[in-house]
DNA sequence: CGGATCATTGACTGGTGTCAACTTAGGTGG
DNA sequence: CCACCTAAGTTGACACCAGTCAATGATCCG
């Protein structure tokens, strides 16, 4: 394994609680590996033995129901901490998006240094605490938005994450999509003829644009945000 | 403020994780509060100032849309731990369902002790992580299942929080239901209307019964559990 | 008893899902 | 390099579930 101190990821991942010693301790216990796009690192239901750090590529976190339904949970991006420490059960699967490279740690290892180091568990604590606020938000566009709400935020979110020129005020902007239709279909909660119509509709009324299927061009940024808040 | 010694939620509240010499450090700081049904603590978006546990009654995690609509986000029970550590803002409100009662602390007070006392920051971390597996399983049924399945979803889990005979395999159990229909229309991602009507319909049905609008009897427990599953 | 709130029911609408046909893009092998 | 094949995405027709609006009914409380 190279060394933290070069790692992609050494400002944004957890080990950056630790110091420069207890950080080349928890690294002998970890793993680099590399998925390829559609492989699934852990399983819902299945004992939770890994945990770890994206250091490239997208991940997503799904859950299906008994006859099939698939609802993805959330994504996982470079520097985020994926797997469930301390407890038994992986609630949830664990697949690449994207091509990905990930760190890993033996959970136990893992939750064992983690209670020896109070600043890594609070940076652990600190994440679990930002993503459940996330995830609540989700839940509000899960239960009460439209097809085309969820559509443009999720639109407005992807380019928020992708395009750093975005925050500047940046007028049109592009960017490729990390997903396939089924997948943001699976993370919004519709299916993918829904997902595909309000994409067409945004084309056809000039708020988007669509060069290649796993492209887009916002062109509107005040209409897309509109869209998004239901107007 | 009464000894913590005899609280009601000695056990099962975080503060179970400090030692009583400790613990009474920490309840010099603490504050019991009365709130009636419909009172809200905090309101998304504040500063967040408070945090504190539920010592009796059941208080509603909740967001809004800009227009009004509402979704819950989760219920706190007693023993559950309320309010935003670690973080300058609520992002959602927190509202008693029935009349309550509370444990609270100065955000900032709180976080400095937790920070100074890891095992109570572990058994904080403990909760988030565990909370956060039930808010992603509840995403699933926003995001993939129909009415019937949500308020069949509901009765069960309602009945299992509420009734310790459920769990010995007893058929026939009653009890009373904290939230009115609208409440559960807000947690479940429906109308009031479609609520009513899946009552209706179970009703019909023979699986439960209605004595008032606020009791519910589960008559035929398989039914309601093939309900929930979506046969 | 009367008024307010909450819940139920009915009629109707409309947004999404479903099913199927068609189109496009991408990859493979001749 | 083209022809073909497959997978992914789009579009259309239609059905149905759940939302909306409105009227009625049941409870609670002063």
């Amino acid at each position: 394994m190279q060394s933290c101190s070069q790692c992609a990821i050494r400002e944004s991942a957890i080990c950056n609680a630790l110091p420069m010693e207890k950080l080349a301790e928890l690294s002998r216990t970890g793993r680099q590996q590399t998925l390829r796009a559609g492989q699934t690192l852990m399983w819902e239901g299945d004992e939770s033995l890994l945990v770890g750090n994206v250091i490239d590529g997208v991940l997503k976190l799904s859950l299906s129901a008994p006859d099939g339904r698939d609802q993805t949970l959330g994504i996982a991006y470079p520097g985020d901490f994926i797997g469930r420490a301390f407890g038994s059960k992986s609630r949830h699967s664990v697949t690449a998006v994207t091509d990905t490279q990930v760190c890993t740690f033996r959970r136990s290892e893992f939750d064992e240094f983690a209670r020896k180091h109070s600043s890594l568990e609070h940076n652990l604590l600190e994440r679990t605490l930002s993503e459940l606020d996330r995830v609540r938000q989700w839940m509000l566009m899960l239960g009460r938005m439209t097809a085309m709400e969820r559509v443009s935020t999720f639109l407005l979110e992807m380019t928020s994450r992708l395009c750093p020129e975005w925050e500047d005020g940046s007028e049109t902007v592009q960017f490729k999509l990390p997903f396939g239709r089924q997948e943001i279909a699976d993370l919004l909660g519709l299916t993918i003829e829904t997902v595909s119509r309000q994409f067409t509709k945004l084309r056809l009324e000039g708020t988007i644009d669509i060069p290649d299927r796993r492209s887009i061009v916002i062109r509107d940024r005040d209409a897309l945000e509109a869209a998004a808040a239901g107007d």
